[in-house]
DNA sequence: GTATGATTCAAACGATCGTTTGAGTAGTTG
DNA sequence: CAACTACTCAAACGATCGTTTGAATCATAC
């Protein structure tokens, strides 16, 4: 089933097609006409076109949440009782996206590109994917970062956790933001970028909580 | 003509149909529909659903984009030759579209939404009109922050200012995210939001230039 | 008054949409 | 061989899309 090759072809299409166009700017038989399927396969093998969203979404998605929560089950146990630092924390939330991105070349840059899009999708659908997709994830992140930062409320963790998605949200959605202007090799130091966003936000995350710091 | 009617009837319609269902989502018929307008009224006073969204995009950005350069020039002028702070700049990059939102209310917030999600619209259309509209801010703005940070190379301030954008498109698409956690009044100090994001952003902004400080 | 221009209206244009149908093909199981 | 399942295909369904048309309406000017 997950080898079938008509499924795959209607999500390989997909993929840059809703990225490109949005899920209500792309049509079926234009994506069907590019995955040299036939249009009717969409429903056979998915139901419907909300549902193919559905599974596109699931299919980025859910392996790069499953690494964030491995990634900060690692650090957790690695740390023994020391308390986890506002930067390994943002590092081991953002590598797998930057990672996957960084892996799939060409396909990295149209998933990306997706993934960023869908953040602010208008479809009350593609808002319930998402968060229900991203609902485990959060949660156990900020729960990392009450700990790491025990002295800010937790309402304000949250809101500047919501900043963080957003700044990665909007790379995202353009790659060209995240090549990096010094010319690096691409690829080569996979790190580089992580470590520039890890580098801009975690002042931001951890700062101290008085947050009117005199304009 | 900026007191037609029906022009502004369709124009105060669009702004929340584009920006609940996008604009491939949103049909001219549920539009007119909505304003209570004859279908043919669109193609009559804009040309086609194209050179509407144009004008939707155009009535909401300019004067934000208007206030964003004369805060720049108060800002420099007041200044004299000393050098702006990189809370400053970004005050005075993020005050006018924050005053919009509180100042409109409800429609404020539909406005909010409909502009984060224009920032990472598929449609080139989209893309070409944000781009258009926000050249010559981009440029001043970068300037200044240049001015304020000469240490930090021009390419990674361009990067970061990116990143402010993100921040701010992200919240903007989610006007809750926008709403104090500490349940302040609404609107009452209209500089607690601002004041939150600058403090969030100035230190990633003004970070040192070495982006790579061990990870 | 009539004439002129601007605006609105109902109706239709052709195209395209998501979805469904039913016949047709291939492959497996008895 | 027949029977069954899994899948593909061309064709059509009704609905809706953006856009256009031409007559109706209204204002203002002569």
């Amino acid at each position: 089933m997950p080898t079938d090759p008509t499924r795959k072809r209607i999500l390989d299409a997909a993929e840059p097609a809703f990225a490109e166009h949005g899920f209500a700017g792309t049509s079926l038989r234009a994506l069907t006409r590019q995955a040299r399927v036939n249009l009717a396969a969409i429903h056979y093998h998915f139901g419907s076109k909300e549902a193919l969203l559905r599974a596109v979404l699931d299919r980025i998605v859910a392996p790069v949440n499953r690494e964030r929560l491995a990634g900060l089950d690692r650090l957790e146990a690695e740390a023994g009782d020391r308390a986890l630092t506002v930067e390994e924390i943002l590092a081991a939330f953002l590598r797998p996206a930057l990672d996957l991105i960084r892996d799939l070349g060409e396909r990295g840059r149209i998933l990306a590109r997706f993934l960023g899009r869908s953040a602010t999708e208008p479809t009350e659908l593609v808002q319930a994917i998402v968060h229900e997709q991203f609902g485990e994830v959060g949660i156990r992140y900020l729960a990392a970062l009450e700990r790491a930062l025990p002295t800010v409320p937790p309402g304000e963790l949250f809101w500047r956790f919501k900043c963080v998605i957003g700044v990665l949200t909007f790379l995202l959605a353009d790659p060209t933001h995240l090549t990096s202007p010094l010319g690096a090799e691409r690829s080569q130091d996979s790190d580089v970028e992580l470590r520039r966003l890890v580098a801009f936000l975690a002042p931001g995350v951890g700062a101290p909580a008085t947050f009117c710091p005199q304009s």
